[in-house]
DNA sequence: ACGTTGAGTCGAAGCGCTTCGACTCAACGT
DNA sequence: ACGTTGAGTCGAAGCGCTTCGACTCAACGT
């Protein structure tokens, strides 16, 4: 491995002075820096990172706390990821993959060993045991999801209750009375995952508050399932003329399951999902869908991280306005 | 931040003391170990990794390169993906997220570095431009997946060749004298991924030996392209009694379509997928399938990659044997 | 009674960077 | 003619570990 030391060397300079062409942080004549610079193209230079973390107490490395869970948004995850990765590369950070599994163990070791200068977490429950070490930490934190205790914590999530609101709007403006909401699984509401209920919250104000009936069913993903909780639905409220879905493996049953009974989508039916739009663009309707804007979420929680470890940027909560795209699955309410 | 120092000093004993118990390479007597254990806990120390990869060159970080896309074996990429951090984890690597869009250059970052001991590389093209610097490096790699050549590398995969002769032999069995196979996308052959071209070389060679026709297209996901490539199948081969898919977004829209035909499936046409257990056991009917065992892949990956690093283990090409499960979708040829 | 051995411990050097203070020297104003 | 300023450079210290060599000392065989 080539050091710095020799790259001096080569160069005809000092250390320092290597150090301070690669950082920028003094002012170097431009002969020197074109001598230093050619030196480590020549010599295929890379400065050693953990000298550079040791002496600098800065890695340069983000670290991404990822769920463990692949039964879930897993497209929604992946792309998060890689929206993560992306970003973080551009801002010259590079990104740490640690699992959920770890727990708040993982959080004490990597803000311990300095393996990471700030923390991305995903898929926050409410009342997550992160939290508290996370607020007694130095180092930045942002979540990606909303705890129910915001204080003291960068978040930054698509705003649920605006979705939910979003989607019945759109649904009361086309006529329909009766809607049903097909939303994630049993153990999502169990675990009190933050959007699940937000999401929730929003449908339940905004049919009040347009006197909509609104039904809401758990729903576990796969074709029996939805087919039985559709059944089940039909028959408690046989007036139904919208469904609203939020899990993305419900998407394609509930579609199958309507056209085996015959229910036309959109002229009997209105189905309007909450989903990445590459769902709502490949089911077997283009669905008129509130897109869950991943790679955003992914690039928005990096860029507040470099903001922090910049010194800029306070605490706070930021929530990307949901927008509504009309495609063929809804339309004007039958009748 | 609590350093060895001062756990030296709480312990009363000497730096290099804390370190041997740290690490285990010198005897330390049950007293002073304790000793040390006790104020590691109550100070709540954590190594500096910096610190640590500086002095001892070993980072016990694994790089994980992924594909940018989106677009394909999403699952498939996740479940590698955190079967890969926690196998590293309960060996004591941590893992670092690189996309493959850096390409050869992360290659060169990483090692040169030393931000990493070792890669993992998924989504290897069969003459994939960073394979020389892999085979120059002195930092061992495994790719997931197989290129053209694989001297000097180690390779973990499903064996795809048999994958493709198993799926031809159980439908031959089944007495199906015409398959048509919905291959992955017409851009995935073009980019000579390599496993896309072994399936199709075993679907072949099978097909070849036992005297099956065997029709192959290329699709693209979604219900357009799919509903296009089937018509034109049918047409061409009106005889074809099975289908096996690769590209598991191409599979409930081949369900679909098929029913919209009113083929049903198994009596009229079967169905044999090459996809996650997952995506068989969520399918509309229940499918017949090959599994691609993604976290094997990702496990296995890691155990070589450690056993490379212990100084055990030789470069070798390791294959997953393909495992066929019957489920719903497929039966004996009609007539 | 003696050297030998190995368990247990320590001190110092060194890993490859960053950063601080100090220096030189030309340019500048008075 | 002089001090002042800032651009440009260097040397040394220090970041927090690991590891080598050296030391002590009890146990052991002869």
């Amino acid at each position: 491995m080539v050091t710095l030391a020799e790259v001096a060397r080569h160069a005809g300079v000092s250390a320092s002075t290597v150090s301070y062409v690669l950082s920028g942080k003094r002012s170097i004549s431009t002969g020197t820096r074109e001598r230093v610079e050619r030196s480590i193209q020549q010599l295929g230079y890379h400065p050693n990172a953990g000298a550079r973390a040791l002496a600098s107490s800065k890695s340069n490395v983000i670290a991404l706390m990822m769920p463990l869970r692949t039964d879930m948004y897993v497209p929604v995850m992946m792309e998060i990821a890689i929206a993560v990765a992306t970003t973080a590369r551009a801002h010259g950070y590079d990104v740490l993959l640690l699992t959920g599994d770890e727990g708040p163990a993982a959080v004490r070791r990597v803000t311990g060993s300095g393996l990471a200068d700030a923390m991305i977490l995903m898929d926050v429950e409410l009342d997550d045991e992160r939290l508290p070490l996370l607020r007694d930490s130095e180092r930045p934190a942002v979540l990606i999801g909303l705890p129910a205790d915001t204080t003291e914590l960068t978040c930054v999530d698509l705003d649920f209750v605006a979705t939910g609101a979003l989607c019945v709007e759109h649904l009361a403006e086309l006529g329909h009375r009766d809607i049903a909401f097909i939303g994630e699984a049993p153990a999502v509401y169990e675990r009190h995952t933050g959007f699940a209920e937000r999401t929730l919250e929003g449908l339940r104000g905004k049919a009040g508050e347009l006197g909509v009936r609104l039904l809401h069913r758990p729903c576990d993903a796969g074709y029996g399932p939805t087919s039985a909780t559709l059944a089940r639905v039909l028959d408690e409220r046989p007036g139904t003329t919208a469904f609203i879905v939020q899990n993305e493996s419900a998407v394609e049953p509930l579609l199958g399951v309507l056209r085996q009974r015959g229910r036309a989508v959109p002229e009997d039916v209105s189905v309007l999902a909450i989903c990445p739009d590459q769902v709502a663009l490949q089911a077997s309707v283009r669905l008129t869908s509130v897109s869950i804007p991943a790679e955003e979420m992914g690039r928005r929680a990096v860029e507040r991280i470099v903001a922090k470890l910049a010194g800029r940027g306070e605490d706070e909560v930021s929530l990307i306005t949901p927008e509504l795209t009309v495609r063929a699955s809804s339309g004007n309410a039958p009748g």
